[in-house]
DNA sequence: TGCGTTGACGTTAGCGCTCACGCTGCGGCG
DNA sequence: CGCCGCAGCGTGAGCGCTAACGTCAACGCA
């Protein structure tokens, strides 16, 4: 210990573990053990030590820890558009999830108009010295851009299809378009327009293809979808102005596109479920108040923050091979699908 | 240097301070010197300096230099059910505004479900190493316990009110309740009822009171207000069963409560706005394409997460006295307000 | 009795930085 | 011509921890 050790430490800062090793008369490294859980430790020194901390109300320094160890126990998440209810429900889950594992939590939020892209979020991360990279709701590009950098870290992305380079986690994008698609075909509908999400999107892409996939094995003809941009602005836009020919029933890539749709066809005069049925995805919380209230697919978020967390541990531990793991969503069936009249 | 300086460094990590300086030729702390824009380095070496930076792609590691100079150029957050839009739209606008002034934010997010309350916060932000200390959408209970716990840290509440012992900033919540209400006076309405939120919420109280006084001041009778969650599901049981008496508008804390209200009074048969005008609170990016479209108090969160910032580095840096700063918000008038029919 | 073993600690070095110095050479000035 | 001063670097030390050893009694066992 340096010279100045009992009597006057510059700046009354947080107390460190010398404090706690001269109060309780050991040395710093027995005061680690204790904080570590250690064994070989004399169960009386550990009270003496254990009196002492909280008698200073003394808090490990999780930054020289790092440090010292090379871990910093925290994940850098890079999350597209949170504002979102999906991705922000993603965050928070995982937020949650890494807390209990004793993981910290560094998110990187990217809106489209910031020009802050992705590359800028990986740098941010690695300088703050993570343990491993998430990355949820991705674009197409988000991934080149990540296989470019090539960090060296454990990462996982949050996209319902296996990668050959990455872990990947997700609720089953896929299956809750078939099962949306085909609620709406059991109700007896011929011609279901989709409304889809912009398609350099992975879970937009995801939910066309299958919608696609499951009309075809209907025997039913795909309408090239409308494609729009997540927004209930353009949602609406679809359903006061666009031409929707002999369709009954519109399949939305998400909640918020089929409540503006719901706005825009009910200013028209066409009335949902009765003139044309609507199915919506995410189950957002208002869901079942709004007007009608939504036939949606409900995707468990906080299961999936459990799931990805997981996924990240065994990543930063074990790192054997590129791991692919989904959750099923359920359909929600409430007021906006209906048979159709005709 | 250590002695196994140029050849085997033992596993390839990122590059450190060291490994720049010998590749340009000079010592660490140049290498320091100009990471960090000092004077008095020739335009040469500073130029070698840079290049070995790029070939090495060196980051520099922000848990070293946190350690170094005891400032981790980090902010913790508290924030109540991010969930929420709002909550959630001021970290978000929080975390962009940091991220340009160099800090990176840590968030602690309090669930009422889970039970990690606000004093695990604390204990993790501080063991974290945060420069200051933030809190969102405060409860009347957090600011006891943050009061108990002295971390020591500059701490700022978003609340609306001004406090003796903290910084505060916020949007006018008085303001905004003035607004929504005087909105329903000027249109006629003489009976307003008040769907307020659990008023263990400064948000929350701040509505309600200003709405009571908005109606005193004008000759108005203040019937006691429902108290509600902030759910949309608490508004619809309000729509759906509650006795409205004679009132002919409703102002509803939230956009949320709102929307219930809405659907419960349509399937009971009332008509918005003809029988009775309902006015919200926050402006949801969806508010506009309920049906009908929401008139509603807007808040204008990326300028809260600047001011909020702003004051915050303002305690950091000089830490006189605590301020008090507001953002006024603005009434959005749509189609959920009319004047009434008797 | 001698010696290995083990429990219960202490000592030292080092993680990647920054801070406070120390040192050198060169220009200027009395 | 000597000396001061400053630009332009380099040298330690130390931030609060942990990893890897060292140490030293007490104990067991042949």
């Amino acid at each position: 210990m340096n010279a100045l050790s009992s009597s006057a430490r510059p700046r009354r800062q947080r107390p460190s573990i010398y404090d706690v090793a001269e109060r309780a008369g050991v040395s710093h490294m027995t005061v680690s053990r204790v904080l570590n859980g250690h064994p070989n430790i004399r169960e009386s020194t550990r009270e003496r030590v254990k009196a002492a901390i909280d008698e200073l109300s003394y808090t490990p320094s999780s930054i020289a820890r790092a440090l010292a160890t090379n871990r910093a126990m925290r994940i850098g998440v890079l999350v597209d558009t949170p504002v979102q209810y999906g991705p922000n429900s993603t965050l928070r889950a995982l937020e949650s999830a890494a807390r209990t594992a004793g993981y910290a939590i560094s998110s990187f939020s990217m809106s489209p108009d910031e020009e802050s892209g992705i590359d800028a979020g990986v740098v941010d991360l690695v300088t703050q010295g993570v343990d491993a990279l998430c990355v949820i709701a991705p674009r197409l590009s988000s991934l080149d851009v990540l296989r470019k950098h090539a960090t060296g870290l454990p990462t996982l992305v949050v996209k319902a299809e296996p990668d050959p380079h990455m872990h990947t986690a997700a609720v089953d994008q896929h299956a809750g378009a078939r099962l949306a698609t085909s609620h709406l075909i059991e109700l007896g509908h011929r011609r279901i327009l989709h409304i889809a999400g912009p398609l350099d999107w992975f879970d937009a892409r995801a939910r066309e293809q299958s919608w696609r996939e499951e009309l075809i094995a209907a025997g039913l003809e795909a309408i090239p979808p409308t494609i729009g941009d997540w927004t209930s602005d353009f949602g609406y836009e679809v359903g006061r102005f666009h031409d929707l020919g002999d369709a009954t029933a519109v399949f939305a890539a998400n909640d918020q596109m089929a409540l503006g749709l719901i706005h825009g066809l009910t200013e028209r005069g066409i009335r949902v479920p009765e003139d044309i049925s609507v199915v919506g995805f995410d189950d957002l919380p208002d869901a079942r108040h709004f007007l009608p209230p939504l036939t949606t697919v409900r995707q468990d978020f906080a299961e999936l923050g459990a799931l990805t967390l997981r996924l990240i541990i065994e990543a930063i531990e074990g790192d054997e091979g590129t791991e692919h793991e989904m959750i099923q969503p359920t359909l929600i069936v409430r007021e906006s699908t209906a048979p159709p009249r005709r």
